[in-house]
DNA sequence: GTAGGGTTAG
C-alpha cells in the first residue's frame, strides 16, 4: 500500500510540472505539451488542456486526438475536441470533421455522428463512408442501407469502405438472396480482390447456412488472412462440421500462418465436438510454441475439450496455470465435472468460485438436472432463485427439463405463465423448451396450441419434439402425420429418423421403417450410434431380427445402448443363444454391461436353460460390474430356477433375497410347485400371495 | 490510417 500512495503522490508531482499554472500561449509549446501528456496515456490531461487554451493547433493534432477519443470510445473528450476545432477554425478541412463522425461512431452516439454529417458545409466520399460505418458497427441495419442508397444518390461513388459496412449488415440479416446480389456488385465493382470484402463475403455465405460458397469464396482468395482464415474456421464449426474446421486449421498451419487466439479457441472447440483429443492435444502443443496457451479464451477450450475428454489431469493443469483463472474457466471446470457426471467435484467447484454468474448457475444446475437427482435440482434451483437477480432464456428452458423429468405439469404451467411475463414467450430456445415440456407430459392439447402459435418462427427442433412428443407415447400414427407436413416446412435430420423409427418400432410398421433406412442410405445420412440402436430397435420389435444384426455387425462404434439393443432383441425374436454368443463379444470389446444387460443376459439363460450361467452371472453383476441386483432381476433368476425345476435353489435364493418376493414371483412358484405336486412350498407361496392381494 | 473476424462457459 506504501509504496502505492507514494508512487502516486509522486506522479501527481510531475503531472502538476508538465502543466504549468499558465496554460502554454504559443501553438508549439501548447502542441507538445499535449502530445506528452497523450504520451503518458492522460488523454483526459491532453484534451482539457486543448479546451482550455485559445490557440489552434495543427490539424494533424487534432486528427491524433480524434484517434485516441475513438480508440478509448471516450465521448467527453471527443465532443471537446470537435469543440475546439470548430471554434477556432472557421472552415475546418472536411477530412477532420469526417474524423470526429468516426470517433463519434466508435462511442456508439450515432445521434452526435448523424447530426454532425447533416450540418457539415461540404462532403466528400469518406464523410459517406465514416457515417456509414459508424451505423455498421452498431448493427444499424435499415440505416445502413438507406444511407447507401442516399450515397448514391448524391453522386458519389461507394468505394471498399462503404461496401464492408454494407456486407457487414448483410450478414446480420442472414438474406442469402441479398448476399449474392452485394457479391456481384462488388464484383463489378472491381473490389473482388479485396482481402476485407473477400472475407466478409466468406463471413456472410456460412452465416446464410451456404456453407460451400463460403468456401468457394475463400478457395478463390489469393492471399487470405489470418481474418479469412479464422473466419471459415468459425462457420464450419457453426455449419456443425467440425472435422472440416480441424482439417482447415492444419493447413493454415502448414501454410505457415500464425492464427489468432479465437481461432484456436475454435479449433479447440471443434475437438471437442468431435472428441478428437489426439488432434485436440497436438493444436495445444502448437499453441505453447506461438505462446497462446495461457491466453485465456484458448485456455477456457482448453479446459472444455479435456474435461469432454475425460482428460481430467490435464483439465485441471490447464486450470491452474494463474492466467486461465476467470469465470469462464472456472465455469468450464464445473461443466465439465457436472456434465460427466462428477456432481460432487462439480459442486465442491462451485462453491469454491470467486464469482459467479448466470451461465455459471445455469451450468451447476443443468449438471443436476443431467444426474436426474429431483430433489437436488429442486433444492438448487431454490437457492439459486433466492440468491440470483436475473434468471435468462437459458434457465427457463432448464426449469422446463426440470418439469418435464417430473412430469409435473402445474409447475411447467406455472413456468409457461412466468415466461409470458419475462417477456420471453418470442424467444424459439425458450418455446421450443416448453413445447418439448408439454409433450413429455403428455399435453397435447396445449402442445399442439403453442406448436400452432408458433408458426411464422419454428424451426426444425420444433418440429423434432413436436413429432417425438407423439412418437414417444405410442402415438405412432399421429407421428407419421405430423412426418407427412414436416417435410414441406423444414430438413429431415437423422433425429427426426431415429425418432420415426421409434414409432415404426412401436407399431411393427416395418414397411415404412425399411423406408427409412433406404431414404438414409440414399441422401448418405450419418448413422452414428444412436440412430443404428434404433434401427436395431425397430427390426427386432419388426420380427425381422436378421436385419437387425446386420446393421448391428456394421457398427463401427459399439455403446452399452446398442449392445443392449441387440442382445434384447435376440431374446424377443427367438435367438437366445445369439444374445449369449454376442455377450461375450462384448465382453472382449471391453464394454461393462449394465442393468439393462444383465436383464438381457439372464432372460437368455432363462430361454435357453441355462441355469448355471445364469447364477454365475447373477453373482458378477455386483463382484465384477458392480451392478446392484433390482427387483427385475430376482424376478429373472426366480423365473429361471422355477422353469427349470431347480426348487431347492429357488428355496435358498429365496431366503436370502433383500426383500419379499413379489406377486410375480409368487406366481411363478405356484406354477412350478403345481407342476411338480409340492404342495408344501405351493401352500406357502399360495398364503403369501393371498397375503399380498389382501394388501392390495 | 477508414474496412473484415471473434466474446471462449449453460
Amino acid at each position: 500500500m506504501g509504496v502505492v500512495s507514494a508512487a502516486s503522490v509522486l506522479n501527481h508531482l510531475l503531472a502538476k510540472k508538465i502543466i504549468p499554472s499558465k496554460l502554454p500561449t504559443d501553438p508549439r509549446s501548447l502542441t507538445s505539451a499535449i502530445l506528452s501528456l497523450l504520451r503518458k496515456d492522460d488523454l483526459k490531461r491532453a484534451v482539457s488542456l486543448l479546451f482550455q487554451s485559445t490557440v489552434p493547433v495543427p490539424f494533424s493534432l487534432y486528427s491524433r486526438l480524434f484517434r485516441v477519443c475513438s480508440d478509448r470510445q471516450a465521448i467527453l473528450e471527443a465532443r471537446k475536441v470537435e469543440c475546439h476545432l470548430i471554434t477556432f477554425n472557421p472552415t475546418p478541412p472536411t477530412f477532420l470533421l469526417n474524423r470526429a463522425i468516426e470517433a463519434f461512431g466508435k462511442c456508439g452516439c450515432l445521434a452526435d455522428a448523424q447530426e454532425l454529417f447533416e450540418e457539415m458545409p461540404r462532403r466528400d466520399g469518406g464523410s459517406w463512408n465514416a457515417l456509414i460505418t459508424a451505423h455498421a458497427q452498431w448493427d444499424r441495419v435499415d440505416k445502413v442501407f438507406r444511407l447507401f442508397l442516399r450515397m448514391g444518390r448524391s453522386g458519389f461513388a461507394a468505394t471498399e469502405v462503404s461496401y464492408a459496412g454494407v456486407l457487414r449488415c448483410c450478414g446480420m440479416v442472414r438474406e442469402a438472396c441479398l448476399a449474392r446480389q452485394v457479391h456481384g456488385v462488388v464484383l463489378k465493382c472491381g473490389f473482388g480482390e479485396n482481402v476485407i470484402l473477400q472475407s466478409s463475403l466468406v463471413d456472410i455465405y456460412g452465416k446464410c447456412g451456404l456453407i460451400e460458397d463460403s468456401r468457394r469464396v475463400f478457395d478463390e482468395m489469393d492471399r487470405p488472412n489470418e481474418v479469412s482464415w479464422n473466419v471459415i474456421v468459425r462457420r464450419y464449426l457453426e455449419a456443425g462440421n467440425a472435422r472440416e474446421a480441424i482439417f482447415v486449421f492444419f493447413e493454415m498451419i502448414r501454410k505457415g500462418k500464425c492464427p489468432l487466439n479465437f481461432t484456436v479457441s475454435n479449433v479447440l472447440i471443434a475437438c471437442s465436438r468431435v472428441l478428437a483429443a489426439k488432434e485436440g492435444m497436438q493444436i495445444h502443443s502448437y499453441a505453447a510454441k506461438v505462446c497462446l496457451d495461457s491466453d485465456e479464451v484458448v485456455c477456457s477450450s482448453l479446459i472444455c475439450l479435456y474435461l469432454k475428454c475425460d482428460e481430467l489431469e490435464d483439465a485441471q493443469m490447464v486450470f491452474d496455470q494463474p492466467s486461465a483463472k476467470s469465470v469462464v474457466s472456472w465455469t468450464s471446470m464445473v461443466s465439465g465435472y457436472a456434465l460427466t457426471g462428477r456432481i460432487e467435484k462439480a459442486r465442491e467447484l462451485f462453491d469454491e468460485m470467486p464469482e459467479r454468474n448466470i451461465i455459471s448457475w445455469n451450468a451447476m444446475l443443468a449438471g443436476y438436472i443431467g444426474c436426474k437427482k429431483w430433489d437436488d435440482v429442486l433444492n438448487f434451483l431454490h437457492r439459486m432463485l433466492s440468491v440470483i437477480e436475473h434468471v435468462d432464456h437459458v434457465t427457463l428452458s432448464l426449469v422446463a427439463k426440470i418439469a418435464a423429468g417430473l412430469g409435473d405439469i402445474v409447475m411447467g404451467k406455472q413456468l409457461h405463465g412466468f415466461v409470458y411475463r419475462l417477456g420471453y414467450s418470442s424467444n424459439l430456445f425458450v418455446a421450443n423448451s416448453l413445447l418439448d415440456m408439454y409433450g413429455k407430459c403428455r399435453n397435447f392439447k396445449i402442445s399442439r396450441v403453442l406448436f400452432e402459435q408458433m408458426n411464422q418462427s419454428r424451426d426444425s427442433v420444433s418440429w423434432n419434439s413436436f413429432l417425438a412428443s407423439y412418437a414417444r407415447h405410442g402415438m405412432s400414427e399421429h407421428a407419421m402425420a405430423i412426418f407427412g407436413e414436416m417435410h414441406w416446412e423444414t430438413m429431415l435430420s437423422e433425429f427426426t429418423c431415429g425418432t420415426l423409427l421409434a414409432a415404426c418400432a412401436n407399431t411393427s410398421s416395418l414397411s415404412y421403417g425399411k423406408q427409412i433406412h433406404a431414404f438414409m442410405l440414399r441422401n448418405e445420412y450419418d448413422i452414428d450410434v444412436v440412430v443404428r440402436g434404433a434401427f436395431v430397435d425397430m427390426y427386432s420389435k419388426c420380427r425381422c431380427i436378421d436385419y437387425g444384426l446386420k446393421v448391428f455387425k456394421e457398427a463401427a462404434l459399439r455403446d452399452i445402448v446398442l449392445w443392449n439393443s441387440i442382445i434384447l432383441g435376440c431374446c424377443y425374436n427367438g435367438k437366445a443363444r445369439e444374445a449369449l454368443k454376442l455377450y461375450k463379444l462384448m465382453v472382449k470389446d471391453g464394454a461393462k454391461p449394465d442393468k439393462v444387460t444383465m436383464q438381457g443376459l439372464l432372460l437368455a439363460c432363462v430361454l435357453e436353460g441355462r441355469v448355471d450361467l445364469g447364477r454365475s452371472l447373477f453373482k458378477s453383476m455386483s463382484k465384477v460390474y458392480s451392478v446392484i441386483p433390482r427387483v427385475e432381476h430376482y424376478e429373472l433368476m426366480v423365473r429361471l430356477y422355477s422353469c427349470h425345476g431347480r426348487i431347492d435353489e429357488l428355496e435358498t435364493f429365496i431366503k436370502t433375497m433383500p426383500f419379499d418376493p413379489t406377486a410375480e414371483m409368487l406366481k411363478m412358484i405356484l406354477k412350478a410347485c403345481r407342476k411338480r405336486g409340492l404342495l408344501r412350498m405351493e401352500k406357502w407361496a399360495s398364503n403369501l400371495l393371498t397375503g399380498l392381494r389382501m394388501k392390495l
